[in-house]
DNA sequence: GAGCACTGC
């Protein structure tokens, strides 16, 4: 027998054993309510260990003994692919196995895998090939109370399943404040089933609540006596009251966007420099979904001993991405909301007050690993006046896509979809409208085929779905799923550091192509993975973001399965023959590429005015071209363009392409009856 | 002349 040498054989445990979570005691009671209940709202508080337990729980107690799996959704990747590996590091499996992950690129299961997570979105998606989701004894639905718009149809979904499948059971996840809705929401009847109810069970049957308790730590909430002039001045003060007077900890500042960031930023270098050496040093960092990976990590990094790190963040970082080591929240009581107006067909981006439920999340950050402080910089009465939640995204986006999507998964009658919240019907029409002229919806507002079920399948707004579908005939395929692929990153693609602004113009110009944005992006694209060997060298020397551009790799690939899957032939040979041919042939190409993006875009049209400001078609609305479009300083005449949205008081239209008048009534020719006849 | 909150397929 040797001595066992400590350091060696012991290694220290990554994670807290399951069995010291609160959540172990209520093992027993869980799997009894799954049991005799269809439906669990279960109230998990943060650290109660709800999404890696439960799943466990219920695998144990035999819920996949006949083959079927237990599903858990996620709205986002990130914690769909953490938590997978988490319980499948608990259950002592490889990932892939027993437990395992799926999200959209990345599917980690196998035959043998009982227990899957997977995005809520994704889910959706198999409903349309297994309609009442067979596979699954459980579906357990995480962070409902955020709300998206996919959780919302997802739990619109199966609740219509359970009507088929009394033995599915759901389990849905909420904070405290939501759960009653949710109850609400399950035993409502809907017409059809209060019939059957008369003979069957009692509504009060159906679904029960659940509270587990959470294991965090306190948090002083503390407020102004007076509210706030101007925030981000208050900010920056309340970050050197803290330090000078508190002890140590990080802070965590919440602001509303980009421009608010920097400015905070600088202001804490400048006034860093007059502060005491007793102090120690501030390091000031940001954070925003604009930023490149590689910009953001360094929110993880720990501080130099003695040195306070102040992440300057948007909402990013109230549930998206978690800094551990804060122990000062910092709350302006304010974020950017996103609302589509039906009557422009305009997005307008609005700084408004927060809900009560952000403000508790805002907060709970400072509170992961010891007490903590949060300071809301407003008071206590502004604080009672916000609403309890923000209005859930569904009531507040254009729904186009989310129309398409019921209607592929044989819901004809959307209008009278069992909605948890019901959107507006003024968004609703507006996107049957929308899909009725891109002929993806009949004259009786059916679903089309192929056309229709073929936009429904394809991963990217209906728009440029239908925009892709017409490709072949104007043999520009190939260089169509390339801007489907980039146009879809949401501009993330140029980034640059302090001060490298007109740097990064210059490498932009660099790439630019006379007709437009689309072409510019196209352009870029074949740049990267030819000249640019789609390796991150190029990037960095191009100021193009390196991760954004990988994507669109994959978003390009996975659209180009979906096609050949409906036998539509990618014929690649043309993109790369089109590099060495002539000037002729590249003006043609460019000029079917605009015919195309016009017989899916018609309806976002703009004429450039002598001023170089842009009217819509009604001609009441003036657009600017973002600044970040090719268009901002060139001339054109009649242009397309990808999205618009106001922000402040200004509307803009960003990527943009100039095409002839006359081809708006020779692709849209309904569309521009109607539009005149209307004028 | 001047700038996009955040997700997801």
């Amino acid at each position: 027998m040797t001595d066992l040498d400590l350091d060696s054989s012991f290694i220290p445990a990554l994670h807290k054993p399951p069995s010291l979570l609160p959540i172990a005691k209520y093992r027993e009671s869980l799997l009894y309510v799954v049991e005799k209940f269809p439906v669990t709202i279960v109230i998990g508080q943060t650290g109660s260990g709800k999404s890696t337990q439960i799943p466990q729980f219920l695998e144990r107690a035999g819920w996949c003994s006949d083959g079927k799996i237990i599903g858990i959704t996620q709205p986002r990747r990130v914690a769909a692919t953490t938590v997978a590996l988490r319980v499948a590091d608990e259950v002592g499996c490889e990932v892939g196995q027993e437990v395992g992950y799926s999200i959209r690129f990345e599917d980690v299961t196998s035959s043998s895998t009982r227990i899957k997570f997977l995005t809520d979105a994704l889910l959706i998606r198999e409903a349309l090939t297994d309609p009442l989701l067979r596979r699954y004894s459980v579906i357990m639905v995480d962070e409902a109370h955020e709300r998206s718009i996919s959780t919302d149809i997802l739990l619109g979904l199966l609740k219509k399943i359970r009507r088929k499948r009394p033995e599915l059971r759901i389990i849905v996840s909420s904070a405290t404040l939501q759960a009653e809705q949710f109850l609400k929401f399950f035993t409502a009847s809907s017409d059809q089933e209060a019939k059957k109810q008369e003979d069957g069970q009692p509504p009060q049957e159906i679904a029960t609540i659940v509270s587990l308790e959470g294991r965090t730590y306190p948090i002083d909430v503390l407020y102004l006596e007076a509210p706030a002039e101007n925030y981000v001045e208050k900010a920056v003060n309340t970050v050197f009251d803290i330090h000078t007077q508190e002890g140590e900890g990080d802070i965590l500042v919440f602001l509303t966007g980009r421009e608010e960031i920097d400015n905070a930023i600088q202001a804490v270098a400048e006034r860093a420099m007059q502060l005491e050496s007793q102090h120690g040093p501030l390091q000031p960092l940001p954070l925003y979904a604009g930023l490149s990976t590689e910009q953001q990590m360094f929110v993880f990094d720990k501080a130099p001993e003695g040195t306070r790190k102040v992440v300057f963040s948007t909402n990013i970082a109230e549930a998206s991405v978690t800094i551990d080591g804060i122990v000062h929240v910092i709350d302006c009581g304010f974020v950017k909301l996103r609302a589509y107006n039906p009557k422009t067909g305009i997005d307008t981006l609005t700084t408004t007050p927060i809900s009560k439920a952000s403000a508790s999340q805002r907060a709970g950050r400072a509170g992961r690993t010891k007490a903590g402080k949060c300071y809301r910089l407003y008071n206590e009465a502004a604080y009672q006046a916000l609403p309890e939640t923000n209005p859930p995204e569904i009531q507040r986006s254009n729904l186009a896509s989310t129309v398409l999507q019921l209607k592929a998964l044989g819901i004809d009658n959307v209008v009278r979809f069992d909605f948890l919240s019901s959107p507006p019907s003024e968004l609703m029409s507006k996107a049957l409208e929308l899909l009725y002229s891109l002929g993806a919806l009949d004259e009786y507002a059916k679903l089309t085929h192929p056309l229709g079920s073929r936009m429904a399948e394809l991963a990217v707004e209906p728009m440029m779905a239908k925009t892709l579908l017409s490709a072949p005939q104007f043999n520009c395929l190939s260089e169509m799923l390339t801007i489907a692929a980039m146009t879809s990153l949401g501009g993330n693609i140029w980034f640059y550091h302090d001060g490298e602004r007109h740097k990064m113009e210059s490498s932009r110009r660099k790439f630019a192509v006379e007709e437009g944005d689309h072409l510019t992006l196209l352009n870029v694209y074949q740049t990267f993975i030819t000249k640019g060997k789609k390796e991150a060298k190029f990037c960095h020397e191009h100021n193009l973001n390196y991760k954004s551009l990988t994507r669109a790799v994959s978003i390009r690939a996975q659209l180009k399965r979906y096609l050949e899957r409906f036998h539509i032939n990618v014929d690649e040979t043309l993109s790369s023959k089109q590099q060495s041919s002539s000037n002729v042939d590249k003006s043609n190409k460019a000029e079917q590429i605009r015919r195309c993006l016009t017989s899916g875009y018609f309806a976002h049209t703009a004429r450039m005015q002598p001023d170089g400001t842009y009217r819509n078609v009604e001609g009441g609305t003036i657009l600017h071209a973002h600044p970040n479009s090719l268009m901002f300083n060139r001339k054109a005449d009649w242009v397309i363009f990808y999205e618009i949205m106001e922000t402040g008081d200004k509307t803009y239209i960003r990527d943009i392409t100039k095409i002839e008048k006359n081809w708006l009534v020779e692709y849209a020719p309904e569309f521009y009856k109607l539009s005149n006849s209307r004028g």
